[in-house]
DNA sequence: TATTAACTACTATCTTTTTAGTTGGTGAAA
DNA sequence: TTTCACCAACTAAAAAGATAGTAGTTAATA
Protein backbone atom coordinates (compact mmCIF):
# COMPACT_ATOMS: atom_id res chain seq x y z
CA UNK A 1 0.00 0.00 0.00
CA UNK A 2 1.30 3.38 -0.58
CA UNK A 3 2.92 5.26 2.19
CA UNK A 4 1.42 8.68 3.41
CA UNK A 5 3.68 11.16 1.82
CA UNK A 6 4.47 14.81 3.11
CA UNK A 7 2.72 16.03 -0.03
CA UNK A 8 -0.81 14.76 -1.76
CA UNK A 9 0.32 17.40 -4.09
CA UNK A 10 3.71 16.98 -6.35
CA UNK A 11 5.19 20.14 -6.82
CA UNK A 12 3.73 20.89 -10.60
CA UNK A 13 0.61 20.15 -9.88
CA UNK A 14 0.70 22.28 -6.84
CA UNK A 15 1.59 25.52 -8.93
CA UNK A 16 -2.08 24.30 -11.47
CA UNK A 17 -3.67 23.91 -8.51
CA UNK A 18 -2.91 27.17 -7.22
CA UNK A 19 -4.19 28.97 -10.60
CA UNK A 20 -7.18 27.04 -11.11
CA UNK A 21 -7.82 27.98 -7.05
CA UNK A 22 -7.00 31.59 -7.87
CA UNK A 23 -9.32 32.04 -11.24
CA UNK A 24 -11.79 29.62 -9.48
CA UNK A 25 -11.80 28.13 -13.27
CA UNK A 26 -9.51 27.99 -15.89
CA UNK A 27 -8.45 26.34 -19.35
CA UNK A 28 -5.53 24.94 -20.08
CA UNK A 29 -4.58 28.10 -21.96
CA UNK A 30 -4.88 29.82 -19.14
CA UNK A 31 -3.17 28.37 -16.61
CA UNK A 32 -0.46 28.08 -19.09
CA UNK A 33 -0.56 31.80 -19.40
CA UNK A 34 -0.62 31.81 -15.39
CA UNK A 35 2.77 29.47 -15.35
CA UNK A 36 4.61 31.80 -17.84
CA UNK A 37 6.58 33.70 -15.66
CA UNK A 38 7.31 31.40 -12.51
CA UNK A 39 7.32 28.38 -14.19
CA UNK A 40 7.11 28.71 -18.99
CA UNK A 41 5.59 24.90 -19.53
CA UNK A 42 4.61 23.83 -23.00
CA UNK A 43 0.54 23.96 -23.63
CA UNK A 44 0.75 19.62 -23.55
CA UNK A 45 2.34 19.37 -19.71
CA UNK A 46 0.23 21.56 -18.44
CA UNK A 47 -2.68 19.03 -20.74
CA UNK A 48 -1.00 16.36 -19.09
CA UNK A 49 -0.77 17.38 -15.55
CA UNK A 50 -4.48 18.23 -15.63
CA UNK A 51 -5.07 14.81 -16.80
CA UNK A 52 -3.03 13.59 -14.15
CA UNK A 53 -5.17 15.73 -11.73
CA UNK A 54 -8.41 14.83 -13.02
CA UNK A 55 -7.39 11.00 -12.42
CA UNK A 56 -6.68 11.86 -8.91
CA UNK A 57 -10.05 13.57 -8.53
CA UNK A 58 -8.30 16.73 -7.97
CA UNK A 59 -9.98 18.80 -10.79
CA UNK A 60 -13.06 18.16 -12.58
CA UNK A 61 -13.74 19.72 -15.79
CA UNK A 62 -16.96 20.47 -18.14
CA UNK A 63 -16.87 21.39 -21.98
CA UNK A 64 -16.75 25.07 -22.79
CA UNK A 65 -17.07 25.62 -26.15
CA UNK A 66 -13.88 23.63 -27.61
CA UNK A 67 -11.95 23.28 -24.65
CA UNK A 68 -12.37 22.03 -21.51
CA UNK A 69 -12.89 24.40 -18.16
CA UNK A 70 -11.16 22.93 -15.09
CA UNK A 71 -12.43 23.31 -11.92
CA UNK A 72 -11.11 22.51 -8.19
CA UNK A 73 -12.45 19.57 -6.91
CA UNK A 74 -10.40 19.65 -3.62
CA UNK A 75 -9.49 23.07 -1.38
CA UNK A 76 -6.91 25.09 -0.55
CA UNK A 77 -7.27 24.53 2.52
CA UNK A 78 -7.44 20.66 3.14
CA UNK A 79 -4.20 20.55 1.15
CA UNK A 80 -2.78 23.57 3.58
CA UNK A 81 -3.99 21.15 6.60
CA UNK A 82 -2.48 18.35 5.52
CA UNK A 83 0.79 19.52 4.67
CA UNK A 84 1.34 21.92 7.77
CA UNK A 85 0.41 18.70 9.78
CA UNK A 86 3.07 17.00 7.71
CA UNK A 87 5.64 19.47 8.16
CA UNK A 88 4.68 19.60 12.07
CA UNK A 89 4.64 15.92 12.40
CA UNK A 90 8.34 15.45 10.45
CA UNK A 91 10.55 18.22 11.21
CA UNK A 92 9.19 19.57 14.59
CA UNK A 93 8.26 16.97 16.50
CA UNK A 94 4.52 16.52 16.21
CA UNK A 95 4.70 20.36 18.00
CA UNK A 96 2.97 22.92 16.53
CA UNK A 97 4.10 25.43 19.05
CA UNK A 98 7.34 24.83 17.92
CA UNK A 99 6.65 25.72 14.12
CA UNK A 100 5.04 28.93 15.70
CA UNK A 101 8.33 29.32 17.20
CA UNK A 102 10.35 28.82 14.64
CA UNK A 103 8.34 31.50 12.87
CA UNK A 104 9.47 34.17 15.48
CA UNK A 105 13.27 33.23 15.75
CA UNK A 106 13.54 33.08 11.91
CA UNK A 107 11.89 37.24 11.93
CA UNK A 108 8.92 36.47 10.31
CA UNK A 109 6.99 39.01 11.76
CA UNK A 110 6.53 42.31 11.66
CA UNK A 111 5.74 44.29 15.02
CA UNK A 112 2.37 45.28 13.72
CA UNK A 113 1.83 41.40 13.05
CA UNK A 114 3.71 40.58 16.07
CA UNK A 115 0.65 42.71 17.85
CA UNK A 116 -1.87 40.98 15.53
CA UNK A 117 -1.48 37.47 16.29
CA UNK A 118 -1.05 38.70 20.00
CA UNK A 119 -5.06 39.80 20.17
CA UNK A 120 -5.51 37.01 18.22
CA UNK A 121 -4.44 34.46 21.13
CA UNK A 122 -6.01 36.65 23.12
CA UNK A 123 -9.45 36.04 21.67
CA UNK A 124 -9.16 32.65 21.41
CA UNK A 125 -8.19 32.11 25.25
CA UNK A 126 -11.00 34.47 26.24
CA UNK A 127 -13.36 32.27 24.03
CA UNK A 128 -12.17 29.02 25.28
CA UNK A 129 -12.77 30.29 29.14
CA UNK A 130 -15.77 31.34 28.43
CA UNK A 131 -16.59 28.07 26.66
CA UNK B 1 18.33 24.39 -14.19
CA UNK B 2 16.64 22.30 -11.37
CA UNK B 3 13.73 24.14 -10.08
CA UNK B 4 13.00 24.90 -6.49
CA UNK B 5 11.65 21.94 -5.24
CA UNK B 6 9.05 22.11 -1.78
CA UNK B 7 11.67 20.03 -0.42
CA UNK B 8 14.94 19.46 -0.33
CA UNK B 9 14.50 15.99 1.00
CA UNK B 10 12.33 13.27 -0.32
CA UNK B 11 9.82 11.86 2.09
CA UNK B 12 12.14 8.63 2.37
CA UNK B 13 15.65 10.55 2.98
CA UNK B 14 13.76 13.03 5.47
CA UNK B 15 12.68 9.83 7.45
CA UNK B 16 16.59 9.06 7.66
CA UNK B 17 18.14 12.23 8.10
CA UNK B 18 15.06 12.35 11.58
CA UNK B 19 17.09 9.24 12.42
CA UNK B 20 20.75 10.54 11.55
CA UNK B 21 20.03 13.43 13.59
CA UNK B 22 18.13 11.70 16.54
CA UNK B 23 21.33 9.56 17.11
CA UNK B 24 24.22 11.88 16.29
CA UNK B 25 25.92 9.38 14.04
CA UNK B 26 24.69 6.37 12.97
CA UNK B 27 25.32 2.89 10.96
CA UNK B 28 22.97 1.71 8.39
CA UNK B 29 22.19 -1.04 10.36
CA UNK B 30 21.17 1.31 13.86
CA UNK B 31 18.78 3.25 10.72
CA UNK B 32 17.24 0.37 9.45
CA UNK B 33 16.00 -0.36 13.00
CA UNK B 34 15.10 2.94 14.13
CA UNK B 35 12.93 2.71 11.02
CA UNK B 36 11.41 -0.23 11.68
CA UNK B 37 7.88 0.27 13.24
CA UNK B 38 7.34 3.03 11.00
CA UNK B 39 8.88 2.18 7.97
CA UNK B 40 10.08 -1.35 7.68
CA UNK B 41 13.02 -1.55 5.22
CA UNK B 42 15.62 -3.97 3.56
CA UNK B 43 19.29 -2.91 4.83
CA UNK B 44 20.37 -2.29 1.35
CA UNK B 45 17.32 -0.09 0.76
CA UNK B 46 18.85 2.05 3.63
CA UNK B 47 22.07 1.77 2.09
CA UNK B 48 20.70 3.23 -0.99
CA UNK B 49 19.49 5.91 0.53
CA UNK B 50 22.45 6.46 3.02
CA UNK B 51 24.88 6.58 -0.35
CA UNK B 52 22.34 8.88 -2.54
CA UNK B 53 22.59 11.27 0.94
CA UNK B 54 26.45 11.32 0.73
CA UNK B 55 26.39 12.27 -2.84
CA UNK B 56 23.99 14.74 -2.56
CA UNK B 57 26.26 16.12 0.35
CA UNK B 58 24.10 16.00 3.53
CA UNK B 59 25.72 13.23 4.56
CA UNK B 60 29.19 11.86 5.57
CA UNK B 61 30.76 8.85 6.60
CA UNK B 62 33.72 7.45 8.74
CA UNK B 63 34.90 4.04 9.05
CA UNK B 64 33.92 2.56 12.46
CA UNK B 65 35.35 -1.27 12.18
CA UNK B 66 34.33 -2.52 9.44
CA UNK B 67 31.13 -0.06 9.14
CA UNK B 68 30.37 3.05 7.54
CA UNK B 69 29.16 5.24 10.64
CA UNK B 70 26.83 8.22 8.97
CA UNK B 71 26.78 11.85 10.28
CA UNK B 72 24.78 15.32 9.21
CA UNK B 73 26.00 17.84 7.55
CA UNK B 74 23.16 19.06 6.86
CA UNK B 75 21.25 20.72 10.26
CA UNK B 76 17.72 20.23 10.68
CA UNK B 77 17.39 23.77 11.20
CA UNK B 78 18.39 24.40 7.81
CA UNK B 79 15.73 22.02 6.57
CA UNK B 80 12.87 23.27 8.58
CA UNK B 81 13.38 27.15 7.27
CA UNK B 82 13.76 26.02 3.53
CA UNK B 83 10.51 23.80 4.12
CA UNK B 84 8.67 26.33 5.95
CA UNK B 85 9.61 28.79 3.71
CA UNK B 86 8.27 26.46 0.27
CA UNK B 87 5.19 26.19 2.85
CA UNK B 88 4.15 29.28 3.47
CA UNK B 89 5.05 30.58 -0.27
CA UNK B 90 3.37 27.98 -1.91
CA UNK B 91 0.26 27.30 0.42
CA UNK B 92 0.03 30.67 2.07
CA UNK B 93 0.75 33.60 -0.28
CA UNK B 94 4.11 34.21 1.41
CA UNK B 95 1.90 35.20 4.80
CA UNK B 96 3.81 33.82 7.91
CA UNK B 97 0.85 35.26 9.47
CA UNK B 98 -1.46 33.34 7.64
CA UNK B 99 0.46 30.09 8.62
CA UNK B 100 -0.09 30.60 12.44
CA UNK B 101 -3.29 32.01 11.66
CA UNK B 102 -4.10 28.67 10.20
CA UNK B 103 -2.45 27.47 12.91
CA UNK B 104 -4.94 29.05 15.65
CA UNK B 105 -7.72 28.23 13.70
CA UNK B 106 -7.38 24.68 13.43
CA UNK B 107 -7.34 24.43 17.20
CA UNK B 108 -3.89 23.73 17.34
CA UNK B 109 -2.64 24.96 20.78
CA UNK B 110 -3.40 24.38 24.27
CA UNK B 111 -4.61 27.16 26.67
CA UNK B 112 -1.11 27.43 28.04
CA UNK B 113 0.79 27.04 24.52
CA UNK B 114 -1.66 30.13 23.76
CA UNK B 115 -0.93 31.48 27.13
CA UNK B 116 3.21 30.79 26.19
CA UNK B 117 3.32 31.91 22.85
CA UNK B 118 1.65 35.47 23.58
CA UNK B 119 4.14 35.99 26.21
CA UNK B 120 6.75 35.20 23.89
CA UNK B 121 5.53 37.52 21.12
CA UNK B 122 5.76 40.16 23.85
CA UNK B 123 9.10 39.70 24.82
CA UNK B 124 9.93 40.56 20.74
CA UNK B 125 7.78 43.25 20.86
CA UNK B 126 10.23 44.47 23.99
CA UNK B 127 13.02 43.47 22.35
CA UNK B 128 12.61 45.36 18.96
CA UNK B 129 11.22 48.44 20.71
CA UNK B 130 14.25 48.89 22.85
CA UNK B 131 16.72 47.89 19.61
C1' DT C 1 42.34 -23.00 7.47
C1' DA C 2 37.60 -23.21 5.84
C1' DT C 3 33.26 -21.10 6.93
C1' DT C 4 30.26 -17.65 8.13
C1' DA C 5 28.40 -13.15 9.21
C1' DA C 6 28.53 -8.45 8.26
C1' DC C 7 29.57 -5.07 5.21
C1' DT C 8 30.16 -2.14 0.91
C1' DA C 9 29.64 -1.70 -4.03
C1' DC C 10 27.08 -2.42 -7.87
C1' DT C 11 23.05 -3.46 -10.34
C1' DA C 12 18.12 -3.84 -11.10
C1' DT C 13 13.18 -3.01 -11.25
C1' DC C 14 9.08 -0.66 -10.81
C1' DT C 15 6.67 3.59 -10.17
C1' DT C 16 5.94 8.41 -10.38
C1' DT C 17 7.03 12.82 -12.08
C1' DT C 18 8.15 16.11 -15.47
C1' DT C 19 8.16 17.38 -19.85
C1' DA C 20 6.61 17.36 -24.49
C1' DG C 21 5.55 15.50 -29.32
C1' DT C 22 2.11 13.54 -32.73
C1' DT C 23 -2.49 12.57 -34.43
C1' DG C 24 -6.90 13.56 -35.59
C1' DG C 25 -10.98 16.29 -35.23
C1' DT C 26 -13.64 20.68 -35.68
C1' DG C 27 -15.10 25.47 -35.82
C1' DA C 28 -13.93 29.65 -37.97
C1' DA C 29 -12.07 32.28 -41.57
C1' DA C 30 -10.79 33.29 -46.13
C1' DT D 1 -14.72 24.80 -49.48
C1' DT D 2 -10.08 24.56 -48.27
C1' DT D 3 -7.05 25.97 -44.79
C1' DC D 4 -5.70 27.23 -40.31
C1' DA D 5 -5.70 27.53 -35.48
C1' DC D 6 -6.97 25.19 -31.50
C1' DC D 7 -8.01 21.46 -28.84
C1' DA D 8 -8.35 16.61 -26.70
C1' DA D 9 -6.30 12.12 -26.81
C1' DC D 10 -2.64 9.32 -27.04
C1' DT D 11 2.16 8.28 -26.87
C1' DA D 12 6.90 8.98 -25.46
C1' DA D 13 10.77 9.36 -22.90
C1' DA D 14 13.93 10.92 -19.61
C1' DA D 15 14.71 11.71 -14.68
C1' DA D 16 13.86 10.85 -9.96
C1' DG D 17 12.33 8.05 -6.26
C1' DA D 18 11.57 3.76 -3.66
C1' DT D 19 12.88 -0.62 -2.93
C1' DA D 20 15.82 -4.49 -2.94
C1' DG D 21 18.92 -8.27 -4.80
C1' DT D 22 23.76 -10.12 -5.91
C1' DA D 23 28.77 -10.13 -5.80
C1' DG D 24 32.74 -9.63 -3.55
C1' DT D 25 35.59 -8.53 0.62
C1' DT D 26 37.11 -9.21 5.19
C1' DA D 27 37.20 -10.10 10.10
C1' DA D 28 36.19 -13.37 13.23
C1' DT D 29 35.40 -18.03 14.47
C1' DA D 30 35.19 -22.87 14.54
Amino acid sequence: MPRKKLFSLTDLELDVMNIVWRLGHATVRQIVEGLREQRPLAYTTVQTVLTILTQKGFVEYTLQGRAYLYRAIIQPEGVRRETVSAVVDKLFAGSSRSLVLHLIASDKFTIEEAQNLKELLDQRLTEDTNA
